[in-house]
RNA sequence: GGCGGCGUAGCUCAGAGGUAGAGCAGGUGAAUCAUAAUCACUCGGCCGGGGGUUCGAAUCCCUCCGCCGCCA
């Protein structure tokens, strides 16, 4: 049986798991799926990348051991997945001793073969990012990468011989058209490799940075947290504990990869799979990222994509639909609640869930809910055999917007042959049956047909088709035949599939970034106001444009709000949450007409809302864009 | 600064020498099986600006403008 192995890049556990993190995810999945739907054998692998300098830190500031952090972070990813219906057939964690000892032993490995030296280095270290600069590329003391201070270290340090791998590198892109992709990232790593390649510094003193996979033969170290993570791609299939099994799935079909990790997974691991003496992936695809109402997603701006609200709000199947279909793979794409609403009611409300009410329906009134009696079938079973081909063609080439459309052909074709064929009409002539008959057994089996092709993308919907065309599951492997349905066949009408949404009420689709656990204390309750108290306060849109700690304060921040006429001071106690640098252009609720009050010896005019108690748990702000100094009310 | 990409209908994008396209949105009508869904017709373009090559240019070349990557 032909093998398929395809990963995603294992997530930094620290990470709150957000669109971006599934959208490689469900990409991967449908794929996965894909390949099992055609009858191959699948071995799809995520998980999650525990070590490194920032774990260390955040487990610090809890107050709790690197892995019981860890333990409690993985959590999120794991629940998300389930929650998305991710079929992943493992899930790897780069702490658990079945990777470690493969780190290890490649490490071994690679040192027998010389590959391996020690040498002293000095450069400008960039904590956050955990990577090294040299001299030229840092100006005025600022990460080249992230425009955060660096400083100044001097470490000895295990190197790879990265560089001797360069000309292999080049000459196999250059065989390989395939090996990365889209082609635009192609031209970029190849040009990338025009210039010198230097080696691979992969240890960190264990001193500096103890949380971490240890040199095997050198106490003093561990293992750079990427060559650790990029490692697990092999030891999860059995490289160097299952030589069998490692050979069944080794090379990956596919890495799937977001396109700010394409040089390491490119260039640092290809290499290091070369020294090994191992093949390299068939393909490593690197994939856009997401906007979100045209604006970049980050932490600051608070506007990061909450999958979980989505899937609250219109179920996994059409989040799963909406961010593939909504952006050719390999193109950043936007994400916003309109953009979403849209494709949601035209594509899967009015046009595949429509189809399969109506046809339901009709089998229902005119045939007791029967399968009717096949009969010619309009050109439908070429249609959709010709659309498994479009399907596989772009799935093969990881179009999945254009597998979708091509999927879309048959569902706007059927309901088109639902107008020209007219079965109300027809069933009002006896002498009409044959045909009527004909045409709702071919627009059933179409059904079917769509199910099983959407079921990748889909599956819960295309299960849902199936059972109420009286079948189980889609089942796996075969070939995709016309005329399975049998005539006589119960079918069962359920409930619609995507509910039309109408009012676009304004959800949360943005999310707070949590504190891991942060408790909810019992509310008092007040007693009721009428909208004339309301009205009293002047709640305003404002605009943080300057922000820093109040000295001695811990909570206390000093705040600059622009409300469109004026700017005030305000001073919150929002800083045991926020750092100042990130409230910076973030967009707040403000009661305006706040008596003014001193507050550490500094006036405060005014006050930010937020939630949470004691304790704050997120900033008040706005899905929608906002001006400084409208009202809110 | 070097290399590369993009700019086409209100929006999102396809088209890569031969009569400007799709989906969504808008307009008109038909139909009543269906989730106010569907179907048909329709409106809508100096194809970023300018210059060139060609019988003929969204398409090829040059240049300018505007966005965006990768590298420095």
């Amino acid at each position: 049986m032909s093998s398929y192995y395809i990963t995603t890049p294992i997530y930094y556990v620290n990470d709150v798991p957000h669109i971006g993190h599934a959208y490689t995810t469900i990409a991967a999945d449908v794929l996965a799926r894909y390949h099992r739907l055609r009858g191959e054998d699948v071995f799809f692998l995520t998980g999650t990348d525990e070590h490194g300098q920032k774990v260390q830190q955040a487990a610090a500031k809890r107050g709790v051991a690197p892995q019981q952090h860890v333990d409690e972070l993985v959590i999120r990813f794991e629940q998300l997945w389930k929650r998305l219906d991710i079929s992943n057939d493992d899930f790897v964690r780069t702490t658990q001793r079945r990777h470690t000892a493969v780190v290890q032993e490649i490490l071994r490995r690679l040192q027998a073969q010389g590959e391996l030296y020690r040498h002293s280095y000095e450069g400008w270290y960039c904590l956050p990012d955990e990577r090294f600069w040299a001299n030229d590329e840092v100006s005025d003391g600022k990460c080249p990468e992230c425009g955060r201070p660096v400083e100044r270290l001097s470490e000895q340090n295990y190197f790879f011989k990265m560089s001797r791998y360069r000309e292999r590198l080049i000459r196999h892109i250059d065989t390989h058209p395939d090996f990365i992709r889209p082609e635009a990232r192609r031209n970029e790593v190849l040009g990338f490799l025009a210039q010198p390649l230097g080696d691979l510094c992969i240890s960190r003193p264990r001193a500096r940075l103890p949380w971490g996979v240890p040199f095997p033969f050198d106490d003093a170290f561990v293992t750079y947290v990427w060559v650790d993570a990029l490692v697990n791609y092999i030891s999860i299939p059995g490289y160097g504990t299952d030589e069998a099994r490692f050979a069944r799935w080794w090379p990956a079909n596919v890495h799937l990869v977001g396109k700010d990790i394409l040089t390491t997974h490119a260039v640092y691991w290809s290499t290091l799979l070369m020294a090994l003496g191992l093949d390299l992936p068939s393909t490593i695809y690197a994939h856009g990222w997401w906007t979100v109402n045209g604006e970049k997603m980050s932490k600051s701006r608070g506007n990061v994509v909450d999958p979980g609200a989505m899937v609250d709000e219109f179920g996994v199947d059409p989040f799963r639909y909406f961010v593939l279909r909504e952006v050719p793979f390999g193109h950043d794409g936007d994400f916003s609640r309109d953009a979403f609403i849209g494709r949601y009611n035209s594509d899967l409300a009015n046009d595949l869930g429509n189809l399969v009410s109506r046809t339901l329906t009709m089998i229902e009134r005119y045939c007791e809910s029967r399968v009717p009696q096949p009969g010619p079938e309009d050109d439908f079973e070429e249609l959709v055999a010709a659309t498994a081909r479009e399907v596989d063609n772009s799935l093969r080439d990881f179009q999945f917007h254009r597998a979708l459309q091509e999927i879309w052909i048959i569902v706007n074709r059927a309901n088109r042959y639902i107008e020209t064929s007219a079965p109300w009409t027809l069933a009002k002539n006896p002498s009409a049956r044959p045909h009527l008959d004909a045409v709702l057994y071919t627009l059933a089996e179409t059904l079917r047909h769509i199910a099983r092709l959407i079921s990748p993308f889909m599956p819960q919907s295309a299960r849902a088709i199936f059972e109420s065309l009286g079948l189980a599951d889609v089942p796996n492997g075969g070939p995709a035949a016309w005329g399975v349905l049998k005539a006589g066949h119960p079918i069962h009408k359920a409930p619609p599939l995507f509910p039309r949404t109408v009012t676009p009420h304004p959800v949360r689709i943005v999310m707070d970034i949590p504190e891991p656990t942060v408790a909810v204390s019992p509310t008092p309750q007040l007693a009721p106001i009428g909208i004339e108290d309301f009205a009293k306060i002047d709640l305003r849109v404002g605009k943080i444009v300057a922000a820093e700690r109040v000295p001695k304060s811990s909570k206390l921040l000093k705040l600059q709000v622009d409300l469109g006429t004026e700017t005030r001071q305000v001073l919150a106690g929002i800083g045991t949450k926020y750092d100042p640098e990130a409230l910076i252009g973030r967009l707040v609720a403000v009661v305006a007409n706040l008596k003014p009050a001193k507050l550490m010896g500094l006036e405060s005019q005014g006050m930010i809302l937020a939630a949470g108690d004691k304790e704050v748990a997120s900033l008040i702000g706005f899905v929608e864009p906002v001006q400084p100094g409208m009202k809110i009310k």
